[in-house]
DNA sequence: AATGAAATTCAATGAACGTTGAAATAAGTT
DNA sequence: AACTTATTTCAACGTTCATTGAATTTCATT
């Protein structure tokens, strides 16, 4: 490990876990570095500017992410004897890397995960940070839904698509709301219940859609 | 129209505006001021504070939309012969009022559902002040879905429920990201097309979890 | 042990922040 | 027209912001 590598870490895990709190304006320079325990100037130091932090946050997960799930996707396909994953395991292979470590990675992908929630639905970031770091994979997944859906609209696809990352991405935000909500009855922290039941959720519902003559039926 | 109410919408409109694109730590009061062209200090003379301000941006449209989503839901029961509205029916009651508020109500509209789809993924905002505001209609409505699915567990309900706000709430984002991915066969501000094939979807869904004993079959 | 580069500390920068009090203006009431 | 109250303007408050330059310390390599 090279000499100032335990610092750069510190401040990335610190401001990991405070701007999925709060947002990348809600949180201070020296919040993060308060926070890390590291002198307030090295943060510019080590990331030359708070945004250039914030983007260094959001790819030393995104890398690791996109291969994990990358090679789920291919290995479905070479196990699939046509060469084509059912939907289910698609679905699976898309969200199971996320909520897997959302729930065992540790608190620093629990934090990751609830700043790319947060950011997914801002037009600040979503639009364009969200399609830098993950459009590649995306594209490959649409493929796949493609050929699993092979007399669907495309136009169908990329809404079902749309709808099963707007779930996805809203679980793993875990804002709690569903725990009010149910009185107690779910937790949003149960992400091994939401990979019982979202494979099955969302694969009706592209069937419902892709597999008949249009969106009416 | 009292005297000062002028200034107040104002300021609620470019607040609800620039709350949209940058949440409320990216705006500031001196711009909301600006952007409404009236001095700095009426924000604060209407207002009390920034957050009260926050609030009462929030709070302004809240109103209106329980309203007439109760009233739509209450609608399709008293249709229905025997008091149990359809899946469809009470998804589209659900989300049609603000799918087409959002579309057609003008930018005020289409501002404050882009700030509601921010902070419901935010762990600052997403638990408590969304619960505040719309968690009474939404018990409502999973009480019409748990009639409209007598034989469901209790826990598949509030999960398939889970997946249709992530659903609903991405698309309302508008971010434009599936207009990137679709390279532009579709467009995310068509929020007619989801229309279409939201209740399907989601219906679909509900009954794959919903109807079969358990989560697995 | 000496050297030199990398990392860290310290103090300070100018700018912008939310908020406030006092003065000025506008409008409704008598 | 005089009075009263609500609204608006203006200038400033103290605080905190991200960032930086210079001084100091640390550490791997000689």
């Amino acid at each position: 490990m090279k000499r100032g590598e335990k610092t750069r870490q510190k401040i990335l895990d610190s401001a990991e876990k405070l701007f999925a709190k709060r947002g990348y304006h809600g949180v201070t320079i020296r919040q993060i570095t308060e926070d890390a325990k590291v002198d307030t100037a090295l943060a510019n130091y080590h990331f030359g500017s708070k945004r250039n932090l914030f983007d260094a946050v959001l790819l030393r997960r995104a890398e690791e992410l996109n291969k994990v799930r990358l090679e789920k996707l291919e290995e479905i396909e070479a196990a699939a004897e046509n060469g084509v994953a059912s939907l289910e395991d698609i679905i699976d292979a898309f969200s199971h890397p996320l909520l897997d470590r959302s729930e065992r990675g540790g608190p620093g992908w629990k934090s990751y995960f609830a700043l790319i929630a947060q950011i997914n639905n801002s037009p600040e970031w979503g639009g364009k940070l969200m399609t830098e770091y993950f459009d590649p994979l995306v594209r490959r997944f649409i493929a796949a839904l493609k050929r699993a859906l092979p007399e669907a609209h495309e136009e169908d696809i990329y809404w079902s698509y749309h709808f099963f990352s707007g779930a996805l991405v809203l679980t793993y935000a875990e804002t709690g709301r569903i725990d009010n909500l149910s009185d107690g009855k779910v937790h949003s922290s149960d992400l091994d219940a939401v990979q019982l039941r979202m494979p099955p959720f969302i694969a009706a519902g592209f069937r419902r859609l892709c597999e008949t003559s249009g969106p009416k039926s």
